[in-house]
RNA sequence: UCCUCAAUAGCUCAGCUGGUAGAGCAUGCGGCUGUUAACCGCAGGGUCGUUGGUUCGAGUCCAACUUGAGGAGCCA
């Protein structure tokens, strides 16, 4: 049923092909100006960010007051015909012969024809992808999603889904989430009194997972270019508008490849992005653009016209120690860099993306590659203006024996990741990757700056309504 | 988890040094022959986040708590 209406997407992007057909489209009111004789319905169904401007005259109308009558937010079938209308604020209208009532919508209606904030849109995250913010900003997250997997499917890589549930808990990457079918209030114990995890479900103690990278370098020794794209949990207590509990995370992983060919890959991607929203999403950056943040299609346009910066660990040590005076945390070689560091680096030293490389092997992970110096590790971090770290990544330590060594020099058990270093053992290369958060990205491109304005049904430290 | 700020009508806010509440928008009704977050008129709508305290009297002062926001840490 539903079948049969046009999209007022289609109407937009290809008005001379609609105009003077009858045709029937499906919507939910935005705005009902009427007067005494005739008025108008904004009426947005969701395939476009643009409402289409329906036309409604006593007379002409099968039911003029029932279509006066209705209310912000109701659910109707309009039947009419598309007519141009050169000069006026909108291409072309619809003047309708019918309008039906699917689903009508009471006074109390929260959204309102007016400004709301998004504190107040994020307690009805039901209702608010009916704004014209959140219209954009999900579609754009539905486009950049698909965006990632083009990239990736075009340059021959292997989408792997990695699993969600994992018995791993020292990859360092952050508090995890316990898994377990166990009654909490009275789990079974071992004589020692301890939790008897061995009667879990897996028979043993399992985790939402922090990454998916560990499992995924597995499969870039068969595949050679892999990514995952899944969902990520972190169980950190972060109470800050870049964090969520629950955020999606991209992470390719490359063999027979560097540090170098590794950044060189995330910025190709970043790029890619950028260009695709700006040329799929014309109507949702203007919007972005003129209401969220003024400098945001200069500032991408900018990006896309530039190398990305590079600068070691090392040398943006020595750059912030000559403006030591102005942050409130010292800069000292070995220690890791701060918010305030990392964004003069980016925002005021280079104004633009930078790579910041080879980190002391004592503030990174266990499976980074070791550098010649034998302090720092083959590491990188991309910075963004505005958001700080959107991409982290490094060349994985492909030498066994140096990384069996580093696990022991950090307390782990290379028993436990016997798989993980049969990865070395049997025919390992040299490997690099990153992961890139979807979510911070998504943020990069539409200027919103609370990654709760960017998720449907944000999760975050004591928060997980609906 | 720490620091700072905030909480008044459906929404966005005002409410001075304590004297028991106001606007705009929204909503309802009426008007308007082309509107564009329309416009004009009238009307309804609030136990001032919760609990306790100070006071003759608390939206206003104090304390705790709750919720939210910004910043920090952690990170993507």
């Amino acid at each position: 049923m539903p079948r049969e209406l046009v999209r007022i997407r289609d109407l937009y992007r290809d008005p001379d092909a609609y105009a003077g057909r009858d045709v029937a489209v499906g919507g939910w009111v935005r705005t009902v100006r009427d007067q005494k004789r005739f008025g108008f319905l904004e009426l947005n169904d969701g395939t476009f960010f643009r409402s289409l401007q329906v036309v409604f005259e006593e007379g002409v109308v099968e039911d003029y007051a029932a279509a006066a009558a209705l209310g912000t937010g109701a659910a109707v079938r309009v039947s009419g015909r598309v007519v141009p209308t050169p000069g006026a604020r909108q291409p072309f209208e619809l003047k309708a012969a019918k309008v039906e009532l699917e689903g009508a919508c009471p006074p109390e209606y929260p959204l309102q024809p007016k400004r709301h904030s998004v504190e107040f849109l994020r307690t009805i995250p039901h209702l608010r992808p009916r704004t014209n913010l959140f219209s954009a900003v999900f579609r754009v997250r539905s486009v950049l999603s698909f965006a990632i997997h083009r990239f990736f499917h075009d340059r021959g890589f292997v989408y792997v889904h990695t699993p969600i549930v994992t018995a791993s808990d020292a990859e360092g990457a952050g508090q995890l989430f316990r898994v377990t079918t166990l009654d909490v209030g009275n789990p079974p114990r071992t004589p020692d009194g301890a939790v008897d995890d061995a009667q879990d479900f897996f028979g043993k103690r399992t985790y939402l997972t922090v990454s998916g990278q560990l499992n995924v370098e597995s499969h870039a020794m068969a595949f050679r270019d892999v990514y995952t794209f899944g969902p990520t949990f972190r169980a950190e207590n972060s109470n800050t508008a870049r964090h969520a509990a629950e955020f999606w995370m991209v992470e390719p992983e490359i063999a027979f490849a560097d540090l170098g060919d590794d950044m060189a890959l995330a910025e190709e991607l970043l790029k890619d992005l950028i260009r695709t929203v700006l040329a799929e999403c014309p109507e949702e950056m203007e919007f972005f653009t003129s209401f969220v943040d003024k400098g945001l299609r200069e500032r991408l346009e900018g990006v896309l016209a530039h190398e990305f910066a590079h600068v070691t660990y090392t040398e943006a040590v020595a750059i912030l120690e000559k403006a030591g005076d102005r942050f409130q945390y010292p800069v000292s070689w070995g220690a890791d860099l701060q918010t305030e560091h990392e964004r003069y680096l980016t925002e005021e030293v280079f104004r633009r993306p930078v790579f910041v490389t080879d980190y002391p092997k004592a503030i990174k992970a266990f499976y980074m590659r070791l550098n010649d110096d034998g302090r720092t590790v083959a590491a990188m971090d991309c910075l963004v203006p505005g958001i700080g770290e959107i991409v982290g990544g490094s060349q994985r330590e492909e030498r066994l024996d140096v990384l069996e060594a580093r696990m022991r020099e950090l307390g782990m058990d290379p028993e436990e990741y016997a798989w993980y270093l049969d990865v070395r053992r049997y025919g390992g290369t040299r490997h690099a990757g990153f992961g890139l958060g979807f979510e911070r990205v998504l943020m990069y491109l539409t200027g919103v700056s609370n990654i709760r304005d960017v998720q449907s049904f944000p999760r975050t430290a004591g928060s997980a309504e609906y």
